[in-house]
DNA sequence: TCTCTATTCCTGGTCCAACAAATACAAAGT
DNA sequence: ACTTTGTATTTGTTGGACCAGGAATAGAGA
């Protein structure tokens, strides 16, 4: 089966739900998409201009237009004036955006998030422990080491997410790291707001290099303890006014 | 802090990219977004027309369309002719569409899926048997059950799905739930070529009773060993000549 | 009065033409 | 060689037009 055939496969389901409505519009969406998998272009080349699309297609500018909005909130392109459409890599972007929409609008609970991340978290311990070579470990602590220098809480909630993140990198495994990172924007909230009342970098630190500790000791047991307890821990200041449980307005 | 504080705060994040550069598109988009959340409309509830929009906005008809556009590429609204367009819980079903279109355009390997399936569905292993009741284990033999009722390698493809999803609902975690569901339509498909070359429900339905077995057991060390097993399976047969690593095109 | 039908109205879908704003590219000037 | 300027092309946005089809309503018939 050739790459095409699988691409085909996986597109036909998620348009099997859609029965046999085709607008123009979509129709479009789908011809420039193939036009851009069978001309194989690279991040930055550029599509044909809209009027030429439109004739291409048999299409008004319009309607080229409606269709170039979809791919661009997909992240598949960006348009930029006089340059016209160009192939975009902010596809993940767009991902995490959309997702971070999702929790405006029924919000999870940031408990929910944080049980998430110790399942995967505590999942990926055993990984780790057995395919993680010293260097990898040692660029945990480099990591590590910039939460110390940042002064504001927003640098330092990125800094924190940056270590974890490093850690489920560490995993191996590109589509966890995708899934992770798709909650981002939720865990540095969190992050912040824990920050906001104890703004203390030190134990953080302290606390991510207890952990490197037991992973370079390949002790999984004290990582899940050390991973649980940490992951707990920033809970309880999250938890006590912050959770959506704790509703002012 | 008000459920609005956190919804802005979240909001800034993702929008914090782009710096002052407003389309009208884009000004229409959180405009009809606010709209939206003023009104506290429900789903199903319409908006106004595409004539009254652009009046309220002072927008043209075919820029409220592209903004519309974006909306429904989002899954916020759909837009149904006559009706106009109307609140639309579709959000997850664009979140998950998205999340394919990124796999057409750079496949992620099915052997990464499989991995990140094995740390999820070995991960949450300890919490189900810790927290889930007997009824609940038994709802996972009636889901397993419907894998002998289907005859079509799509309806087997799907079933299997069904029970490793209710299998992760049991984990009692909606983020992971979401992220798990995310994945649906790369793990169907590779459900469906596995059972392409295979098709043999009774094997699937015996292997996952064993698994259920396991958990009515409460025997962890058991049911990590039969889910790994189980999805190291599965891989065989796809991995043979359906990895992005055996190109052909 | 009630029911069924035909007509009209309104809406989204698509297209066209035009102008404004932005900018890549080339030509001209230093 | 470098800078400036000009121009042409392209996107951004607008307003208008038409069509197909569903919705609402008025009117005919029972």
């Amino acid at each position: 089966m050739s790459d095409d055939a699988i691409l085909m496969a996986a597109m036909a389901v998620t348009a099997a739900q859609e029965p046999a409505k085709v607008s123009a519009v979509d129709r479009l969406v789908d011809q420039i998409r193939d036009l851009l998998r069978d001309r194989n272009l690279v991040i930055g080349d550029a599509l044909p201009t809209e009027r030429e699309l439109g004739e291409l297609f048999q299409a008004a500018r319009n309607t080229v237009r409606e269709a170039l909005q979809i791919l661009k909130a997909y992240g598949i392109v960006e348009v930029r004036p006089k340059i016209g459409a160009v192939l975009s890599d902010r596809h993940e972007d767009a991902v995490r955006k959309l997702f971070a929409f999702q929790n405006d609008i029924s919000p999870a609970s940031f408990l929910d998030v944080q049980g998430y991340r110790k399942i995967v978290e505590v999942g990926i311990g055993d990984h780790i422990i057995l395919h993680t070579s010293a260097d990898d470990l040692a660029h945990l602590d480099v990591v590590n080491a910039r939460i110390l220098e940042v002064e504001d809480v927003d640098g330092a909630a990125h800094c924190d997410f940056a270590f974890h993140e490093a850690l489920v990198m560490l995993a191996g495994n590109r589509t966890l790291l995708t899934n992770y990172r798709l909650l981002q924007p939720v865990i540095t909230h969190i992050m912040r707001v824990g920050k906001a009342k104890r703004p203390v970098q030190i134990d953080t630190h302290q606390t991510h290099s207890e952990i490197i500790a037991a992973l370079k000791a390949r002790d999984r047991v004290a990582y899940a303890y050390l991973i649980s307890r940490h992951l707990e821990y920033g809970l309880q200041f999250v938890g006590s006014e912050n959770t959506w449980s704790a509703r002012s307005g």
